[in-house]
Parts: structure tokens; sequence; C-alpha cells
DNA sequence: CTGAAAGCGCTTACAG
DNA sequence: CTGAAAGCGCTTACAG
């Protein structure tokens, strides 16, 4: 027993003969190593929990991605679970999650409450956020460039001359969002445009608040000349409605978004593409580095994003 | 320790003093169990495999998610996978799930290979296959009425007085592709059109192989009057061609997809729609049954699909 | 109703 | 280089 588990480990202080003559023992028997047995006289899993705010949405789908594909070439099982849920049923899945004894977890939720991430960190395991810290000093992150792309956005709105802006955040509390406002703010002050130009309703990254806020803003104040809206779902419902209500993008209203999703492509929204797999691939690659060593430090990557301009921004407003 | 693992699993013969004592004292230590030893223990893992075939795509993702609200209803954890590689990479993949000793499998990938498929029946578990049974007569399955779809979506394209139409298939082998082709065929047959009025090439369900085969037959034979798609993403990518080369999308060409995702919303695709969720709901369903009890016969559901028109398929061809 | 004991299938010092 | 033995943390008959 003890020399066909070094056999499968690939220990060096087995003899060829041995070796070979496991291994056709094993081909002869149909073998397949347990790996759950495994799992507990290592006491190591071997699988990483991710936990997501949601599955079916182009952003998360394609971190995702990363994140498995990354996962793969390491060798590592997922386990994924997902926190658009009510708050004790999270905290359950979370648990299980614990009791599966994953060796560590990636959160990708820029929303996810204080509570369920002291969840999180109780499993004793390395944490890796992307998007936002959550304020978890010891956390590792993996994040964008959200003030400078934010910043880029606004940018080229207003030096297409656009003015009466209305900026469409994600919840207060995340991280991302707050760290685009400040981009906004930094394009206006450049551009020496007083912050009422730019107004701001809370969209909480989700195409439904986003929309039902933007109808209400405007029945009582009317149409701005431009939109920046923080995420892609949530400028493509805006520009969808606006164009259901004969509207014209851009013509009327500019619209600029944030993501890069597939499906702003396909729609012609300008937007700040955030590098997303490659955010769930480095997310696997810094937590398996702390599996290895946890008393390595948390590190903290921050990955470039892009503005790809496209027709929805328009060329411009005609100055008077 | 006998006693805590009873309190743990609620079994009847405990007193109510030591269930409470044990209660407390599981509070005090911070005790977590670990479900690893309970896995070896029970050889049971609770947990399913999840085979897809990518991630980041609106169908696959969606269908995850189903598949992700039914695993937690059920108390299921999944380990997940992708299929879209090279063949001694799947298999690979395949073998570290069966180690994983997953209590079951759904495979999503309707173009998914023999070997593969004969990989994963050798864990000796309940396999669930959606969308293809790759020839598995013991695996149930989860699929969509193929064939009527795609003869509603053809009836639609041919009752708007479009002739000169070509589809674009999924892989020759996928099921789900030969039975949407039958359903076209039904759909001609009713119309009496000959089956070159319905020229025919390949997509792979891959948009990037659908607008490669789509270029070249434009090239070769002109533009068809309306295009029927077997899947969204083709449909989509197809009609983005033809709007950035000056074609009117109606007005010059119809054109119908499949799956529904919220992208073909978007960009106002008539579409038809699968329950996707639901397809993964009911896989779950019917994989938990079956994990339950194995001597249960295999299932097959088909679930309903429906036509949803909108803009891209116009008013009808203008007779002459 | 409760506890001691064996067993799930590995890994890993420990002898030989 | 190889095997016997203990241990990972549960579950489950088996006694009491």
């Amino acid at each position: 027993v003890a020399t066909v588990s070094r056999v499968l480990n690939n220990q060096p202080k087995v003899s060829k003969r041995t070796r070979e003559a496991v291994h056709a023992a094993m081909k002869r028997l149909g073998y397949t190593p347990n790996a759950v047995a495994r799992s507990l006289s290592r006491s190591r899993t071997d699988t990483i929990g991710v936990i997501f705010r949601q599955i079916a949405s182009g952003f998360y789908a394609d971190v995702m991605c990363g994140i498995e594909m990354e996962c793969r070439a390491r060798g590592l099982h997922m386990l994924i679970t997902t926190s658009d849920r009510s708050a004790p049923q999270r905290l359950y899945d979370c648990d299980q999650m614990g009791e599966a004894r994953v060796d560590g977890v990636i959160v990708l939720d820029s929303t996810m409450d204080r509570e369920t991430i002291s969840r999180v960190r109780s499993f004793g395991r390395p944490l890796v956020m992307i998007q936002n810290r959550c304020g978890e000093a010891s956390a590792s992150t993996v994040s964008t460039a959200d003030e400078q792309g934010a910043y880029l956005a606004l940018k080229h709105l207003l030096s297409l001359g656009y003015r009466r802006l209305l900026l469409i955040s994600g919840p207060p509390a995340a991280e991302d969002s707050s760290l685009r406002i400040k981009g906004c703010q930094r394009a206006l002050a450049e551009f020496q445009v007083s912050e009422e130009e730019a107004a701001m309703i809370i969209g909480h990254y989700s195409s439904q608040e986003a929309l039902a806020s933007f109808r209400e803003y405007r029945a009582r104040r009317g149409l701005p000349r431009a939109i920046f809206a923080f995420n892609d779902d949530m400028a493509l419902a805006v520009m969808k409605e606006l164009r259901g209500t004969g509207v014209g993008v851009p013509e009327e209203v500019a619209v600029v978004g944030f993501d890069g999703l597939d499906a702003a492509d396909f729609m012609g929204l300008t937007t700040v593409r955030i590098p997303m797999m490659e955010m769930g691939k480095q997310a696997v690659g810094i937590l398996a580095e702390r599996m290895a060593d946890p008393d390595r430090n948390a590190a903290h990557i921050i990955l470039p994003c892009e503005l790809i301009v496209r027709g929805s921004s328009g060329r411009g407003h005609v100055q008077p």
C-alpha cells in the first residue's frame, strides 16, 4: 500500500522494477486513486472555493473562465457558489464551503457584506478578493485601475463637448464604484466643469435597478446629454430604453459603459474594457502561492483597463 | 465522538440533554464538521461534477445558473470543468473529476466525443446529459424540443414569404443540430419549398466559424434573403457582419437565431427561446434521484421552447 | 441512550 | 528500497 502510494506520487525512492509492476497492476485492475482519502490524510483538498455574486452575467462568467483555466493549469479543483442570495442563505452556503475544507477562497462580489467575509475568513484559509477588498487588510486583491478607467471614460465624453452628464453608479459601499466616482471627479476638475453638470443616480450594478432609477430621473429632470454607467449591463439597458422610446443614441444622448462585455461590442457601446479573464487567472495565481506558503504577505494586483470607443458616444456635441 | 456524530446528523436516539450539551460545546470550541472525513466514511461526497463545453457563453452560463440553484436547494456541491480543450487534456480533466469521487455527473456539451463520455461512464456514477445523449442509452437526458423549435423558426420565415434561405447549423455530430435540421425539412415540406431553396453551411455553434463559413458562402453565392442560425451567437455574429457591410437587417436579409440569450433581446434578434435555467434545474433533479436510487431507470425530459419574434426577421418579403 | 471499536483509503515517519 | 503501523476525522454496527 505504501509503495503504491509512493509510485502514485512519483517519489524517488522506488526501484524501477516495482514501479513498473505497480503501474501494470493499476492498469489491470482499473484502479483509480481516491482523492477524498488523500485529502483527509494530507489535510489538503487541492480545491479552491469561488464565491461569485452571480453566474449568468457576462462579467462574472468571463472572470470565472479565467479562474477555471488557471485552476486546470495548476491541478486545482474549483467549488463554486453564488452570493446573490438572502443573508442567512449566503452564510449557510459559505459554511458548507468551509466544511468542504477548501484550501483557499476567491470572492468576486464587490457588494459583499462584512459578515459573510468574516465567515469566510474563519475558514483560516488564504483569501483573494477580486474588485473589492471589503476592508480586509490581510486578504490579497486583484482589481483593475478603476479610477483611471472612469477618468478616461468621462474625459472622453467631456472632450467631445458633452455637458449635462448623468453618472449611473454601483452600490455606495462597493469599492470599485467609489474609485470610479473619484475618477469622474478628477475628469470634471480637469475640465473645470462643476459637479452640478454631472448628476448621479445609483444603479447598484443592476440593469433593472439602473433602469428604474433612470426612468425616475428622466421623469423629474429630463434627458441628460451623455450617460456614463459604471457597468455595461446598466449602460446597455439604458441605451435600449432610450432607443425604445425614440431617443437617438448617440445623436441625442451619448452612452458609455464599463466592463467590456461581448454584448457591448455587439451593440456598439463605448466602454472601458477590464481584462476579465486575466483577473481570474491572476487571482488563482496569487491564491495558489499563498496556499503553498501561508506566511507570504498579501499581494495586490491592479490590472490596466482601456477605453474602447465605439458608436454610442458619438462624434461629439455640436457646440452652439 | 459517536454521539457528536449522531447529533450532527439529527439522529433520533439522542437525549435532549446530551444534544444540548454537544451543541454548546460545538459553539464554544468553534467546531466545524469535516466534510472530507464524512465523505470518506460514507463513500459519498454530496458533490456533482459538471462538464461544460465552455463557461463564458450566455447559454452555458444560464444553464449553469439553474444547476447551481438546484444544487444549493438540495445541499449538493458542484465541481466544474470545461470540455472545450484538446482531447488528452479533456480526458485528464475528467479523470481528475473521477478521482474526486463525485456522486454524479452532468454533461453539457452537444459536441462531446464518445471517448470522453465513456471515460465519464467509467466513474460508475449516474450521468445526465443536457442537449445530447451521445448515444448513451443508459444516461438520463434533458433537452428541448429542438425539432419543433426549428420548425417554428423556419415556418416563420417561410410564411413571411422569404425564399433563398440559408441555414447555419451546428456540428454534424451534434444531436440537437440534427434535430433542428429535421425541423427545417418539415417546414420546407409543409410549404412545398424545395430543399434547394435552403442552402446550409456548418457553423459548429461558433460565432467565429460561422462567420468564416458565411463570408465564404457570400463570396461564392451572394446574399440569401433570410438566415436561420442554430444558435444566437452565430446569428448575432452574422447580423453584425451584415450591418457592418452596409446590408440592412431585416430589409435585405432577415435573421433568426436559437437559444434566447439576453444579447438576442438587446439586439432585437428573433429567436427560439430555450428554458435554459430550467434545463439546469431539471438535470440536477433527475441526477439527484438517481444518486439516491441507482436502480432507477434513466429519465428523459424534453422541455418546450418558444419562438420569440423580434425585429430582425422583419415584416416579410414584398412579393413581386 | 451512550461509548468503544473498526473501517473508509490514503500518507508518512519508522524499522528493517 | 519496501512494508507494517499509526493517523487523518468521520460513520456505523455492536455492546452495554
